[in-house]
DNA sequence: ACACGGCGC
DNA sequence: TATCCGCGCCGTGTA
C-alpha cells in the first residue's frame, strides 16, 4: 500500500506557510494477485460506477497495446492492474485475457456509468481488445471543453489544476522525455502507479467537481443528449476508418511529377535563373526584387506572395500564372497525393483520423492524423483526387449534406419574413438576396449578381466589414456599404438579430448556440478597437457556426443509435461540419437513404425547414 | 518554434 | 488612420 501525502498539500505548504490545508491521504496501489483482484471487483460492482484510465505504448489508440489499466471508484484511492509491463526483473503480472474477461461484465453493462479524461481513448483501445465499454456518462476533457471551448488544454493536468488546485504525476516524470522517453511497458510497476492511478483518481475527482459546474451553466443537457453519447460515436467512425486507393494515387504522384518539373523549368527559363519556389523569401526576391513587379499586402517578414497578390500580378505578366500552377500542384502532391498513402493502417488497410471534439472554440469537430476534413474538392485536379476515396467492394459512399444550413439557422433566429419565405418556398437564397439587395425582378439576376449576392450572404454570417466584401468583389468601399445597407433594409429583422448578439455578448460575456453551447468574448469590450472589433465578428459567426455543429452532432447521434439498435447495414465514416459520409452495401442504399435524409433533416424543428442533399458512388468525387 | 501559404466548410 | 470575414490542420522553409 503505497501512501504519501498529496502534491497539493505539499505545494501549499511550500507557497502559503500561514495557511493549514488538512492533508489528504492518497491511497494508489497495483494489483497482481487474482484475491485482490476478485476483491476490487466486488468494490467496483459495489460502488456502482467507476473512473477508468488505459496505459499503453501509443497515442494513436488504433496502434496502441494495453500495457495496464487503473480503475478508481472512491476520492483518494485507486488501483492499477499492470498486464504487460516488460523489463528485465519485471514481477509477476496478472493474466491480460483473464482480467478483461473478469472485468467485462462490468465494463460493458450500460447502467454502471463510467469517467475518465478522453476516454473515446480508452473505448477504442479496449474495443482493440474485444471489450465494448458501454454507460460512458463523464468525459472530464468535454466537459471542460463546454464549460470553456477557449481553453487552450483540457488535459488532465490543466483541468486538476484550475478546478482541483493540483497538479498530477506529469507522463514525462514516469516515462522521461525527448530521445530518453520509454514506452509504458518499461516502466517499472511501482511508478507506473503513482501516475496511472492518480490518474484515474484525478478523473474521478474532477468528475464530481464539473458536474454540478455544467448544470451551473445550462450545459448539461448538451452534454448528456449530445457530447457524450457522441464520443462512441466518433469512435466508431475513427475504427470504421475510410479507404484510399494507394494504387491510383501512386500514378497520380508520377503524372504530377512530370507536370512540375515541366512548369519548374518553364519558369526558370523566364525567370533567367533557379531558385526554390517553395521558399516564400526566394520568392519575393525574384517577384518584387530582379523582375520588379509592383508589391501588394506585406506579411510581418515581408511582402506576400499568397494567391490573391499573385492573381493581380498574373493581370500584367506571365510568371505570376505559372507559380500559382505550380504551388497547386505542388500542395496535391505533398499534402494529399503523397501524404495520404502513408496513413494507411497495416492491419486494418484503412485511414483512420482522429476526430478531436475539444479543440475548435464554435462547438466543431476537427480532424487530424490525417485531416479528412480538408480533402480538396474546389479544383479538377482536387474532385481527382477525391476519386481516391473509395468504397469497400460490394458497398457504395454516400454523401448527406445540409444545404445552406447557417444561413437557415440566420432565418430562423432572426425570425426574418423575407428569409423565412424564401427557405419555406424552396428559392435560391442567393438569387432571391440578389433580387432584394439590387432591388430587380428575378428574371434580371444574372450570375454575376448571384455570386456577389452570395458573397454578402455568407459575409453577414462572418460579420463582413464593407471594406472586407469590397476586397473579396473587388468594388469600392463605397459599392460595398450600399450592398449591405441595402441588405439589412431589405432584411431588417437580420440586422436586429445580430446587433442582439453582440449587446448579449457585451451583457454577458459571452455568446450561446441553439443548444446553450457557449463561448466567452472578454476582447468584446477591449479598448483596442481592431480587437474589439474582431471580437465582435466572432460573436456573431458563433452562434451560426456552433449551431450547425450542434444540429449535426445531435444528427449523427440519433443516427448512430439506430444504426446500433436496429444492426443497420451502414456505417458513418466522416463528418465534414455540414457533410456526412457513409459507406453502405450496395443493396442496402435504397432502404437507408431515406433513414438518413430524415433523421438529418427532422433533427430539430426550425421555422424554416432543413433540407438535406445525398449522392452516391464507388468513390467520393461521385458521391458529392 | 514560427511564419507563410493553402486546403476544407 | 487603417481596416483585409468565421473555424480548423498541415507541409515547407527558416531560424
Amino acid at each position: 500500500m503505497l501512501t504519501w501525502l498529496a502534491r497539493a498539500d505539499l505545494q501549499a505548504l511550500r507557497n502559503a506557510p500561514g495557511v493549514r490545508t488538512p492533508p489528504v491521504e492518497k491511497h494508489y496501489r497495483s494489483i497482481t494477485t487474482l484475491e485482490e483482484f476478485e476483491a476490487e471487483i466486488a468494490a467496483l460492482r459495489q460502488a456502482g460506477s467507476f473512473a477508468v484510465d488505459t496505459e499503453t505504448t501509443s497515442q494513436d489508440p488504433m496502434r496502441a497495446e494495453l500495457v495496464g489499466l487503473s480503475l478508481a471508484h472512491k476520492p483518494h484511492e485507486a488501483v492499477y492492474i499492470p498486464l504487460r509491463h516488460s523489463y528485465l526483473g519485471v514481477p509477476a503480472q496478472l493474466d491480460a485475457t483473464l482480467v478483461l474477461e473478469r472485468l467485462r461484465p462490468l465494463l460493458e453493462d450500460p447502467a454502471i456509468p463510467k469517467y475518465g479524461q478522453n476516454i473515446k481513448y480508452d473505448y477504442i483501445v479496449l474495443q482493440r481488445q474485444g471489450i465494448t465499454m458501454r454507460g460512458l456518462d463523464f468525459d472530464t476533457m468535454v466537459a471542460g471543453y463546454l464549460l470553456n471551448p477557449s481553453r487552450r488544454m483540457n488535459n488532465l493536468e490543466a483541468l486538476a489544476r484550475e478546478y482541483l488546485n493540483y497538479t498530477p504525476v506529469s507522463y514525462e516524470e514516469v516515462a522521461g522525455k525527448g530521445v530518453r522517453q520509454v514506452t509504458f511497458d518499461q516502466v517499472d510497476i511501482a511508478r507506473a502507479t503513482t501516475y496511472s492511478a492518480e490518474d484515474a483518481d484525478v478523473a474521478l475527482l474532477l468528475t464530481q467537481a464539473l458536474r454540478p459546474r455544467l448544470v451551473e451553466h445550462q450545459l448539461e443537457h448538451l452534454f448528456h443528449d449530445v457530447e457524450m453519447p457522441l464520443v462512441d460515436v466518433l469512435a466508431a467512425l475513427e475504427m470504421r476508418g475510410v479507404i484510399v486507393d494507394a494504387a491510383y494515387l501512386r500514378q497520380m504522384s508520377q503524372h504530377l511529377h512530370v507536370q512540375m518539373e515541366s512548369l519548374l523549368q518553364e519558369i526558370f527559363t523566364q525567370v533567367g535563373e533557379e531558385f526554390n519556389i517553395n521558399s516564400p523569401p526566394q520568392l519575393q526576391h525574384i517577384l518584387f526584387d530582379v523582375l520588379k513587379l509592383p508589391t501588394g499586402k506585406k506579411t510581418k517578414t515581408g511582402y506576400s506572395t499568397d494567391v490573391s497578390v499573385l492573381e493581380n500580378l498574373a493581370l500584367e505578366h506571365d510568371l505570376p500564372r505559372l507559380i500559382l500552377d505550380y504551388r497547386h500542384l505542388a500542395k496535391m502532391k505533398s499534402t494529399y497525393v503523397d501524404a495520404l498513402p502513408l496513413m494507411i493502417h497495416p492491419q486494418t488497410g484503412r485511414i483512420h483520423t482522429s476526430f478531436n471534439q475539444t479543440i475548435t472554440e464554435t462547438g466543431r469537430l476537427s480532424s487530424s492524423n490525417p485531416n479528412l476534413q480538408n480533402i480538396p474538392i474546389r479544383s479538377e485536379l482536387g474532385r481527382e483526387m477525391r476519386r481516391a476515396f473509395v468504397a469497400a467492394p460490394g458497398h457504395v459512399l454516400v454523401s448527406a449534406d445540409y444545404s445552406q444550413i447557417e444561413l437557415r439557422l440566420l432565418a430562423h433566429m432572426s425570425g426574418d419574413p423575407v428569409l423565412i419565405d424564401a427557405f419555406r418556398s424552396g428559392q435560391d437564397i442567393h438569387a432571391r438576396t440578389a433580387m432584394e439587395v439590387f432591388g430587380v425582378d428575378g428574371s434580371v439576376v444574372d450570375s454575376d449578381m448571384r455570386r456577389m449576392a452570395k458573397t454578402v450572404n455568407f459575409g453577414i454570417l462572418y460579420g463582413l466589414s464593407p471594406f472586407g466584401l469590397a476586397q473579396r468583389l473587388h468594388i469600392s468601399n463605397e459599392a460595398a456599404r450600399t450592398y449591405i445597407d441595402s441588405y439589412f433594409a431589405r432584411y431588417p429583422r437580420v440586422q436586429e438579430c445580430l446587433d442582439g448578439i453582440l449587446a448579449s455578448a457585451r451583457q454577458q460575456g459571452y455568446v450561446t448556440t441553439l443548444l446553450q453551447r457557449r463561448r466567452y468574448l472578454p476582447d468584446i469590450t477591449n479598448a483596442n478597437r481592431t480587437i474589439r472589433e474582431a471580437a465582435e465578428r466572432t460573436a456573431i459567426n458563433m452562434p451560426f457556426q456552433g449551431s450547425a455543429a450542434d444540429l449535426i452532432k445531435l444528427a449523427m447521434v440519433h443516427l448512430h443509435h439506430q444504426i446500433v439498435t436496429e444492426h443497420l447495414p451502414c456505417h458513418m465514416l466522416l463528418q465534414i461540419h455540414d457533410e456526412l459520409l457513409f459507406e453502405i452495401p450496395e443493396n442496402a442504399v435504397e432502404e437507408m437513404l431515406p433513414r438518413i435524409t430524415e433523421t438529418m433533416e427532422n433533427v430539430w424543428h426550425l421555422e424554416v425547414p432543413l433540407t438535406v442533399e445525398v449522392g452516391q458512388g464507388h468513390t467520393w468525387a461521385e458521391a458529392h
